[in-house]
DNA sequence: TTCGTGACCGAAAACGTTTTCGAAAACACC
DNA sequence: GGTGTTTTCGAAAACGTTTTCGGTCACGAA
């Protein structure tokens, strides 16, 4: 009934504790008969070494935390995937938080992991984060630790991103080399680094491409959300009938658009194309399939992991490091709604 | 730089490590004194008890262990969303891990969390898995654990589950109020007990309602998929033109069925009535707005937790315990795709 | 015989906490 | 001043592992 312990199987086989301990970890120097005899034993005994010590001996746990926003969102869920995956091939076990993104949780959230003492921490910040103490503390306390995605360019630590502005401008010439002459924006919030970087994409490839940048055609979403993309593709109809392409932030708001525009009779791609982006789910089965660029975000969270390992693995050794920054492609997508007519 | 022990705060305080960690937990044998002196010592040095060595004392982690064939999906992100959310409410971590739908995995996943010593398991059983030693594993070792949604019905334990069968019935009949005569039924593989049940609910649907159970209107999908729903949809077009409401095994493969009525000009509701299960996010923004079957997933998760915590709790005052089964009710969310003409 | 050299083994410390149990000190009461 | 009671403290064991550092023994060479 109780578990096995190294005491048990040293007294059962009259030798030490330090014989067996020797033993299963093939240490040289034990006898090939007495390390047969204990691996045996341990082996009938299932034997499996208790975790807890074995954690307060070496001092680590090969347990880490992520913390994101929120956990059932398309984008997020890969990328916690691609985590998980990478995580367990390397014998790590993941520990995952969510900030609701809010700044209050994500302290919160923080100092659980660290009370915790996990062996590293990933990390995608919520919008509301500001403030950097929290953060501040896990590199005080040199905690390996990794941001993705939503990152803060004033932490000094590995980063795992995309091109955001780039993929944008992609985005936008895809629909111009489509045919498109006049080009809507549906951004994101104010704030987000992201949503600026992406309008900044837009911008730069109408310049690139000689078509007049006119800031009326830029309608600014709130809460990103389906309705927004209703409410914005109604008011695009009325106020600029002409606009023959539209690159929206996410797909969620896009689909917003194309639903409104089905709804009355628009169609899509021959009058309106649009180009979404995230390569969320529903782009795939919706009416008309939706282009998008997608993120690799199985990709994201294995690279995460992969530079926290690094990190945990350089600091084990006591040798100095030096965080990196991995910047991932992104691809167009091209369905439905930017085929040329 | 090193971390803060009790013995540190005991040295400088010149006091004994016991009465330290007495302070601490509010023991009643220290004085107000040297109690307010350690509490004040430990806050200003910011001391955090090492989670290795309680763990090692008291034999618990205040972790849990969750497997799920995958978290790229709406149910499941769901419910991961619901036991974290109720875990920490109660200081527990989770660790999730995903079985990929193969038992192979999903043994092997049982196994590292069992050599992590979690405090408990929770737990959605692959499609594969027939086998169920790793389980009773589980079990032998009195390793509290809850199963949810895909259970075995031959595994004493905790489980949280909808009635299917009863779901199904009252989708069905949700069709006949509507006024459909002739209703066809796209279900799900042939092995799991979901796909079984909510077929034999629609069965009983009939029968209650005098309409005559036709088995050339049942259509198996292999693999669940929104492309055998648009298949589906064009063999029923053609072969049963006449039927005039359909009843799909989950909402990916209504969405198929949707896209491709959509394309040959069929209207719904008007022409055929439609209706999915488990409210995936793509139901409501797609065009028709996808009537189906709301499955409590966030709560299926907090009461999967509550249930582990229960048993965790009563092995720990070693009082026996019995395994409690909680069905959830599901709600008919009426949306375009069956509205009464 | 003596010495050196490997091969093999074990004692013991250490990781940091919790908790039992007894002891000392302080105080009250007769 | 003796007795009993309460308050306050600390020694020590325990959780199970890892790893250092020496020690013993056998064996071959001198």
């Amino acid at each position: 009934m109780r578990d096995i312990t190294l005491k048990q199987i040293a007294e059962t086989l009259g030798i030490s504790i330090t014989t067996v301990s020797k033993a299963l970890k093939n240490y040289p120097d034990v006898s090939p008969k007495t390390r047969k005899a204990v691996l045996d034993l341990a082996q009938s005994l299932s034997y499996t070494p208790n975790s807890f010590a074995v954690n307060l001996r070496t001092k680590e746990s090969r347990t880490i935390g992520l913390i994101i926003p929120e956990v059932v969102h398309h984008f997020f869920s890969n990328v916690i995937n691609g985590i998980i995956d990478e995580a367990e091939k390397n014998g790590y076990l993941v520990i995952i938080l969510q900030s609701n993104e809010s700044l209050e949780m994500e302290k919160k959230q923080v100092e659980l992991l660290m009370n915790k003492r996990v062996d590293g921490i990933i990390m995608s910040l919520s919008n509301e984060s500001n403030d950097d103490e929290h953060i501040k503390d896990i590199l005080r306390k040199e905690v390996p630790f990794v941001m993705f995605d939503k990152i803060s360019k004033l932490i000094p630590c590995s980063k795992v991103i995309i091109n955001d502005q780039k993929a944008a401008f992609n985005a936008v010439e895809h629909l111009i080399q489509k045919g498109c002459k006049k080009i809507a924006h549906i951004r994101g919030p104010v704030n987000p680094q992201n949503a600026i970087d992406r309008f900044l994409g837009y911008k730069k490839a109408l310049e690139k491409n000689n078509i007049p940048f006119n800031p009326k055609l830029v309608y600014t979403c709130k809460n990103v959300t389906f309705e927004e993309g209703m409410a914005f593709a109604k008011q695009i109809a009325t106020e600029h009938s002409d606009v023959d392409g539209i690159f929206v932030i996410t797909d969620l708001v896009a689909v917003g658009v194309l639903a409104y525009f089905n709804e009355v009779g628009i169609k899509i791609p021959e009058q309106v194309k649009v180009i979404g982006f995230s390569n969320w789910f529903m782009s795939q089965v919706i009416t008309p399939k939706l282009s998008t660029v997608d993120q690799p975000s199985f990709e994201m969270g294995v690279q995460s992991f992969k530079l926290l390992l690094e990190e945990i693995n350089t600091k084990k050794e006591l040798l100095p490091f030096k965080p990196k920054t991995i910047e991932l492609d992104t691809d167009i997508i091209e369905r439905e709604s930017t085929l040329k007519k």
